[in-house]
RNA sequence: GACCCCAUCGUCUAGAGGCCUAGGACACCUGGUUUUCAUCCAGGCAACAGGGGUUCGACUCCCCUUGGGGUCGCCA
């Protein structure tokens, strides 16, 4: 049998980065498997889903290249078939008209709370033999709840929990339709899978307890019972929820925020799952190691130091064009009006072994694009009198430096040795006035990089 | 409150009863390389939540306690 996974997510907003990680392990579970990866868009909500939130889940899939298969399916393109499955329910006694007003249902569940008894529908419509049901109110829309048993339990065994059971007592006669006729969460869900022939649903944690209603729906429709797997949560990292204001929980903001998607996907993936050692391993590999048998039951706090050291990684061996491409607009947004791409190339070179975000990757090199200014403190730090006068020194020869990069730290080398002084009583002055802070890399290779005439110019702007 | 789930270094994790003197990674600390900083290399610090069982033997199995998380919508 073919495996079949799917993510589905609803549109009502950002893509949480706890909602990609089971996209992402349901998409590797497939690709394992040589099976089919499905995008299915949960739009039943039509008040609160919009095109805006498609168009996010579509660019966060495609940014982190977890292609799927088949065409996207919407849940609002299907609702006669929901309709048909509804009627079907109704027609053989699983289903009933519920004329309970949600005013009803507040005022029972607050009078359920404060008997401190789980709140819970209490089947006033419920059709059953030899009840009298209430009179129909006139004037009110029905919403039409499923009959869910009353006895015995449903239990499954769940690829990462284990043997789970929930009491059919603990559930209540789940509203299956609106009052206009639209279909709810979970039988859209159930007949959805079922239809796509879903054999794994993978999904977060919590939707443990929508599980045993979504088995007795199936087992009411006479459909097959899928595999489930309820990965656990990503806690921010102080052990809280995470949220979009509390911890970065939008994928999008991560690009946003200077991440590498292969970074992205990298360190999810390594979160809460584990094979062996391994720390680094791409997209694919992941499709060839993934399985279930080594994915944490037990929530797991997200580090940021780490995401930190795993997108260094990836900057560090990324090819200088693509660096290029994604640090351009950066440079661009802090006011560059002019990138030199041979410049950009050599300073990408230079910097990238250090740089652990583009963002600030950016910000690093922002001085071969753009004229620097020297905090006073770094003034008082680096330029005595002295090394004034050895930059004056200094920049006069250089002028007759062959431009290569090897002479030029040639140069620099002999001029240390011509002066006789210690290397960083010039290299740090230099530092300083040609990129406006004291830690880079060689100070030769910058010099050579950016100039002569910028060399010249920033001396100039600081000794006069 | 009820129900469900979870519990190894600060964090992510390895661990399928003897391989555990509990391994790796991030972070942190020390040293080396780099006459700056970062990278890199070497070394170090650091954990089985507590209590009962079961067993010749428990990080591993069972129970309880404690702590954490989730759910209890005409949201998904």
């Amino acid at each position: 049998m073919e495996i079949v996974t799917r993510f589905a997510p609803s549109p009502t907003g950002y893509l949480h980065i706890g909602g990609i990680r089971t996209a992402l392990f349901s998409w590797a579970y497939a690709k394992k498997n040589k099976g089919k990866f499905i995008l299915r868009i949960e739009d039943t909500d039509v008040e609160r889903s919009t095109q805006e939130a498609v168009e996010i889940i579509k660019n966060g899939m495609k940014w982190l290249k977890l292609d799927h298969d088949d065409d996207i399916i919407f849940q609002t393109q299907r609702f006669d078939r929901y309709k048909e499955l509804i009627k079907a329910l109704l027609d053989q006694g699983d289903a009933y008209y519920c004329y309970t007003s949600k005013a009803e249902l507040d005022q029972l569940r607050e009078l359920q709370v404060s008997q401190g008894i789980k709140p819970k529908y209490d089947g006033r419509w419920r059709p059953e033999e030899n009840k009298n049901l209430p009179d129909i109110p006139d004037n009110v829309q029905p919403v039409i709840r499923f009959k869910t048993p009353q006895n015995g339990e449903i239990n499954w065994k769940d690829l990462v929990k284990g043997e789970v059971a929930i009491k059919n007592e603990e559930l209540d006669d789940l509203i299956i339709a609106r009052p206009d006729g639209t279909p709810t969460y979970n039988f859209c869900v159930v007949v959805d899978d079922w239809d796509m022939k879903v054999t794994h649903v993978i999904r977060g944690d919590d939707h443990v307890n929508n599980t045993p209603r979504q088995i007795n729906l199936l087992k009411a429709l006479n459909a097959p019972i899928p595999q489930y797997a309820h990965l656990s949560m990503i806690l921010a990292s102080d052990g809280q929820k995470m949220s979009k204001r509390h911890g970065a929980a939008s994928v999008m903001q991560f690009r946003d925020d200077g991440y590498l998607p292969e970074a992205v996907t990298n360190y999810l993936a390594r979160l809460g799952w584990s094979h062996g050692d391994d720390e680094i391993f791409s997209l694919s590999e992941l499709a060839e190691w993934f399985d279930f048998d080594h994915i944490t039951s037990s929530a797991a706090q997200f580090d940021k130091e780490k995401l930190d050291w795993i997108n260094n990684h990836y900057i560090k061996n990324e090819p200088v064009d693509k660096l290029a491409a994604l640090i351009k607009p950066r440079l661009i947004d802090r006011g560059v009006s002019r990138v030199e791409t041979d410049i950009l190339n050599d300073a990408i070179k230079l910097y990238q072994d250090r740089e652990k975000n583009l963002n600030t990757f950016a910000d690093d090199i922002l001085f071969f694009f753009q004229d620097i200014k020297v905090s006073d403190e770094l003034k008082n730090k680096y330029l005595s009198e002295k090394s004034k006068s050895l930059i004056r020194a200094f920049v006069g020869e250089l002028e007759k430096v062959n431009w290569t990069n090897d002479d030029v730290d040639k140069f620099i080398k002999a001029f240390v040795k011509y002066e006789d002084i210690r290397f960083p009583e010039i290299a740090m002055p230099l530092r300083v006035i040609i990129t406006g802070t004291d830690n880079t890399p060689s100070i030769g290779s910058i010099i050579f990089i950016v100039g002569i005439e910028v060399v010249k110019k920033r001396i100039s702007v600081i000794l006069e």
